[in-house]
This record gives structure tokens, sequence and C-alpha cells, in this order.
DNA sequence: TAGGAAAATGAACGGCGATTCATTTGTCCT
DNA sequence: AGGACAAATGAATCGCCGTTCATTTTCCTA
């Protein structure tokens, strides 16, 4: 028997599947890409998908789960180890999902772009992997309130959403045109500057 | 002949049509919605539509140009008479984008749902009307920078899109859930304020 | 090495929905 | 009134593409 779309792990065609839709995805948008196109860009045959995924949709949020969960696992990784307060750990967080997220370019036009959809048209699911996203975000910001470092009169949910808000479009303009690696930089620096300190002249 | 597709103005037919879209488009995305449903909604013929637009896509950048270009012009006019420093003006800003798309909803579901989709796929035209929203949000920002308001180590193109970012999320957030008018206020001085002096302590 | 099961294949199917167009309806002159 | 022109209609068309499944290939075990 096939494994079916909810199965975990194991599968190397299953990855092949995945990487493929990607980059189809990233080229043209999940509703202008033709499953046909996506298993050639895995090199397997179209009714293969099917043994691995329910249907186009599924794919669609096995995808993002997979994806979403790769990001969480490197971000909470490498945050792991960063000293400091606050300021420290932010300057790392937006540098790290841009550097993550850049470190491949249809990563991050599929992001950017499908995630708004989903969020919407497919929102009898969850997306419990873009919710534990922010969900760490969110955390950041608690602690550095419990810390004294920030203002407690936020709603730490609100600014996690603001604050991904921002990173995302950012991401999106630098996605679209070309970035240079060290544009990533500038803009990690001047981001957290902005959220830490405001744009009023000190 | 009937009006083709970049004909401005007059008809109420075409308007009719623009705002059955609108709904459409709100309930179930461009993609799931079938242009017969645009019908029904807007109470015309299927064919009807096409006396007025090109194609489907066609309808899509209208409905944008339409939209954005009333959000445009009511922001410009709000703004025209706020009197007072940056602060203030971006306190407004930010307080009319949120009252002009939530005052009604399928707009802000629209506009923060599929403006992205369009960024992308629709990419060889420019949306002109997307990139006047802000070019005005930049030289707001200009602005404040020569009268020494604000910081002038920030690139304005950058922070508009984060600024943009940051009010689109929280927007999406608020169609998504339901939204108390008060919180609307809520929401804008908490943004206001942390654009302006950051999420630090002071 | 045979044979049986799991995995993979890709041609064919079927439904859907954007678009068309022959026909109807409405409007405006004289 | 009537006819000519514009606008609107909606049923029929037709190409497309997600999905299926009969067949083939691969893999394992005895």
């Amino acid at each position: 028997m096939a494994p079916s779309g909810k199965q975990r792990g194991n599968s190397e065609k299953r990855r092949r599947i995945l990487d493929g839709a990607l980059r189809a995805f990233a080229k043209k948008g999940f509703y202008n890409t033709k499953v046909s196109e996506i298993a050639s860009e895995a090199g397997v045959a179209d009714g293969t998908i099917y043994l691995y995924f329910k249907n186009k949709d599924d794919l669609l949020i096995s995808l993002f789960e997979d994806r979403m969960e790769w990001i969480n696992d490197r971000l909470e990784q490498e945050l792991e180890g960063v000293e400091g307060g606050f300021e420290q750990k932010l300057h790392s967080f937006v540098r790290m999902h841009f550097l993550l997220v850049l470190e491949n370019r249809d990563l991050a036009e599929f992001i950017t772009v499908e995630l708004r959809q989903s969020a919407k048209f497919v929102k009898e699911y969850d997306n419990p992997k873009f919710t534990a996203y922010l969900k760490f975000l969110q955390s950041l910001i608690e602690e550095g309130q419990r810390e004294g470092d920030l203002r407690d009169d936020l709603d730490s949910r609100i600014m996690s959403r603001a604050i991904f808000g921002a990173l995302d479009e950012v991401l999106l303009q630098m996605t679209l045109g070309k970035t240079r690696p060290e544009d990533v930089e500038v803009r990690t620096r001047m981001l957290t500057d902005i959220l830490l300190h405001g744009l009023c002249r000190r």
C-alpha cells in the first residue's frame, strides 16, 4: 500500500515531490501549476504523486508544514546559543528569518505569496506550524518584557504579527528584486533598530 | 460597440460587476470564484461581464486599480487637513488605513489576500496604484526627515514597505477575527507608538 | 530463480468553467 | 410605428487538467 498523505518521514520519493512542488509553485503559483508539471519537476509520473498525497490541496498543505517546521527548527536552534538581552536576540531573529528564507529563493516566493492564501482558504486547517512560528516570536517578546528590557504596555500577540508582517513584506521586496548578500545585513540592522528604538530622532 | 476593459468611468453596469466581483473574491478567492458566480452576484448575465472586461484576469486587475485608487484618494484627502508634525500625520495615516479598509470587510479580505498574488503573477503589469500608495507613505517619511523629526539614516523606501507590511498583517488578523470598533483605536495607538518610539523601555 | 506483493507508471477519462455568439431586449430617431 | 443600432442575455462549446486505474516494473523472500 502506498503511504497516505499524512504519513510522516521515510520516503525518498515524497521528498522529491515536495521539492519539485516548491520549485513549481514558486515559479507559477499554486493555481497555475499543473500536477503534471510538479511530476515532471520531481522526476516522477503523474500518478505517483497520488500515492503520497491525497490530492493537490493536500500537497500544498504538506509542503507548508514541511517547510515551516524546517524554519522553526533552525530558528530555535540558532537562537538557542545567543547570549545577551532582547536587543541581541531580536537582531538574531530578524537576521535568521532573512537568511533562512533567502537561502533559497523559491522558499521565499512560496512563503511570502502562498501563506496568505492558505491563511484564508484552507482555514478549516489550522496551519499549526505557522502558529508555532508566531508563538516563538511572541514568547521572545514576553521574555523581553519580563526581564524589563521591553515596555510592558504592548500586546505581544499583536506585536508579533506586526513584526512578522514587516519582515515578510521587506522579504517579498527582496525576493522580487535582486538582493545582494550585504543588503541582508543592512536591512537586518535597519529593521532591528527601528523596531527597538523607533523612527524618531533620539 | 461595448466599451473595452480599459474604458474608464461611465457605466453603471461596470460598477455593479466590480462590486459583485469584490464580494465574490472576498468570499472564495480569485481562483475559486466562477465567472458565473460573479455574474449572479452582480445581477447580470455571464456574457455581460465580457462586454466590460477582456477576461477574468482583466477583471481582477481592474478591481485592484479601482479600489486602490479609491483608497489613495481618500487617504490623501483625509491627511490633507492634518496639522502637526510627523507624529500626528503617521497616527492619522495608520488610523485611516485601518478605518478605510475595515469600512467594508470584503475590501479588507480582498486587499490583504489577493494583493500578494498579483504582486507576483501579474507582474508584467505594474500595479501602479499600489505603487502610488507606497510612494505616498514614503514621501510622508521623507518629509518627516526633512523637518528634522525623523532620523535620516533610514531608507524611506524600505521603511515604507515595512510599515505597510506591519499594517497589512495586523489588518489581516483583524479581518479574520471579529474586530470591534474600539480595537481599531487601540491598535492604531499601539502601532503608531512603536513605530515612533520602538519596543524598548524609554 | 521463481513468484508474489508493493510501488510506479502514464494514457485515458470526465467534469468543470471560462468564453463565445446567435438571439432577444431596449433605446432612440424620424 | 418601425427600423436601425447598441446592449444584454444565457445556453452551448471546447479545451484543460486533476484524478483514476489497468498495466508494468521493481523488490523481496524462499
